[in-house]
RNA sequence: GGCCUGUUCGUCUAGUGGUUAGGACAGUAGGUUUUCAACCUACCAACAGGAGUUCGAUUCUCCUACAGGCUACCA
């Protein structure tokens, strides 16, 4: 075991260039989040470099304000690159649609060295053929056809100005090895694999194509990436073959999918790091959630910071089986982030929701003193950070400590058919909360006494306060709420119940 | 259709040729408590199925089933 640790640890070295190359075309979908950040994780344990590249050959599908959605997502989480389009570095441009004449010109050479060839066959014959062959339950491959053209036919089809695509030629009667570090050994015959198109007719590579030429060019040594990419590696590993340079090491990730079995997609719900960010979870816990996902460290371990994960984290101990992404732990991870959250790093963040989500000069549902809000903050924060599960649910927690409260009829219907006099227990609520009241612990033995002077159990005097301070069954301890809500506020809010009964 | 990959509690996972198959989330019950949480205790719950190898298979092999991926001028 230890052994093994040691002879991993060789294989790490400084040299190590791994990236993310996301597709823009919407935000940061939180499998790819995974994928960039097991990346990262490598890149950090290895001393190595992280690159982020932007996969935007397919012009139709790209939408340029995303790379920005995706580059802060990342930055969100924390997961920072060494290079990529904004920093550059050595081995840029670092967006592929910035690379096109790079890709040609491989092209060129491997069409010199008759590895690769053009085709002139047009999208809708080849679709027709396709439809028949597999109506036949026959097996398709591109038949070749214009692997067979003389020059001459070529030249009269260039002159025609015809429509051309160069496909790869992909050699016959070979097996395919690699060795995946989490799927083991995968032979591939390469008679399943037809001569694949790596340059459109547009002039645009396609991915298994331009993915290569960077990963060469960049220097890639290990290549992370999801499940759905294993399929292409032989293709890919083909072309290192044909431009005589070595392949990086694979390690493919299990796939996550929603409860039910099916691709995370948005019917499962967030599936953008941006939203779980508006929802109010931290970069912290989605990252450990995320590392818990197809990976896992000794036995009994959940809670990983980003620095343990550093440490522990290891490309050998991820397994193969998709993951379900279970949003009950994810909330639950979250909820144990934010208990554990330092107080003020906390405050500034429940700030920065309260900044944006309300103003303050205009709304008139607010209660009047926010000039104090850090100091106010402060009290609250201790109060209420063991409760909620998010930073939404924050939000609600404290809103009314800061807005005017509404009574829902079932609020105000509550104590109609109970046994217990509401309206006298207010008054007396409200005669001992008038008095001389410096802290919580005052407030809750004048309640205390409350209760033994009427004969009501604490219980139900302390269920009624609350409903009438706080419009809800439900609040932060009640007396540290009632100090920091203050007595006057408290008082009017009694009074106003009161008379609502 | 072809090819590739996978299958341990509901979920994430640990683990082994002989274990009461372990942990975490969720769920249930109880405790604590001014409510809700948090916290503590207990409970619930799994080796997809069938052959084979073996003294013994959840573990090794094969088959089946199911699931996912690739099979694009998407990435």
């Amino acid at each position: 075991m230890i052994l093994n640790k040691q002879m991993e640890d060789k294989s790490y070295n400084n040299n190590t260039r791994v990236r993310f190359a996301p597709s823009p075309t919407g935000f940061l979908h939180i499998g790819s989040a995974r994928t960039a950040f097991f990346n990262w994780l490598f890149a950090q344990k290895s001393n190595g470099k992280f690159i982020l590249r932007i996969e935007d050959t397919d012009i139709a599908r790209h939408q340029e304000n995303t790379v920005n959605l995706i580059m802060n997502s990342l930055k969100w989480l924390g997961i920072n690159w060494d290079e990529g389009p904004d920093v550059g570095g050595d081995y840029g441009p670092y967006r592929q649609s910035m690379r096109i004449n790079i890709y040609k010109e491989y092209a060129q050479k491997l069409l010199n060295e008759k590895k690769a060839y053009l085709c002139f066959c047009s999208p809708e014959v080849l679709k027709k053929k396709k439809e028949v062959a597999l109506k036949a339950d026959k097996f398709y491959r591109y038949d070749r056809k214009c692997l067979k053209l003389s020059r001459k036919d070529i030249n009269q089809n260039l002159n025609k100005g015809i429509d051309y695509v160069i496909r790869f030629l992909v050699p016959d009667n070979k097996i395919i090895n690699f060795n995946d570090t989490v799927y083991g050994q995968i032979s591939i015959d390469t008679k399943i694999i037809e001569d694949f198109i790596i340059v459109r007719s547009n002039g645009l590579a396609t991915y298994n194509y331009s993915a290569v030429i960077d990963d060469i060019l960049m220097k890639i040594t290990h290549v992370i990436r999801g499940e759905d990419h294993l399929s292409n590696t032989p293709k890919q590993i083909l072309i290192y073959n044909a431009l005589n340079t070595k392949p990086p090491s694979f390690t493919h990730l299990p796939m996550i999918l929603g409860q039910d079995g099916t691709k995370l997609s948005k019917r499962h719900g967030s599936i953008s790091i941006e939203s779980y960010k508006d929802e109010g979870f931290l970069p912290e816990a989605v990252l450990n959630y995320l590392a818990l996902l197809g990976w896992s460290y000794g036995e009994k371990t959940t809670i990983f910071s980003k620095d343990d994960l550093i440490k522990k984290f290891n490309l050998n101990s991820i397994n193969k089986k998709p993951a379900k992404f279970d949003y009950s732990k994810l909330l639950w991870l979250n909820g144990h982030y934010i208990r554990n959250s330092d107080n003020e790093i906390l405050k500034e963040l429940i700030k920065e929701r309260m900044l944006k989500n309300i103003n303050f000069k205009s709304d008139d549902t607010l209660i009047k003193s926010t000039e104090n809000l850090d100091e106010k903050l402060d009290k609250i924060i201790p109060l209420i950070k063991e409760r909620p599960k998010t930073l939404q649910e924050c939000d609600s927690l404290i809103s009314p400590f800061f807005f005017k409260i509404k009574y829902s009829t079932e609020i105000i219907n509550y104590f109609k058919n109970k046994e217990i006099s509401a309206t006298k227990i207010l008054n007396g609520a409200i005669n001992s909360l008038s008095g001389p009241i410096v802290n919580s612990e005052d407030i809750e033995k004048n309640l205390r006494l409350l209760s033994e002077k009427l004969d009501v159990s604490f219980r139900k005097i302390a269920e009624l306060i609350r409903i009438a301070i706080w419009a809800s069954k439900v609040s932060p301890p009640l007396f540290g709420t009632i100090e920091i809500l203050g007595k006057e506020l408290t008082l009017e809010r009694l009074k106003n119940y009161k008379n609502l009964l």
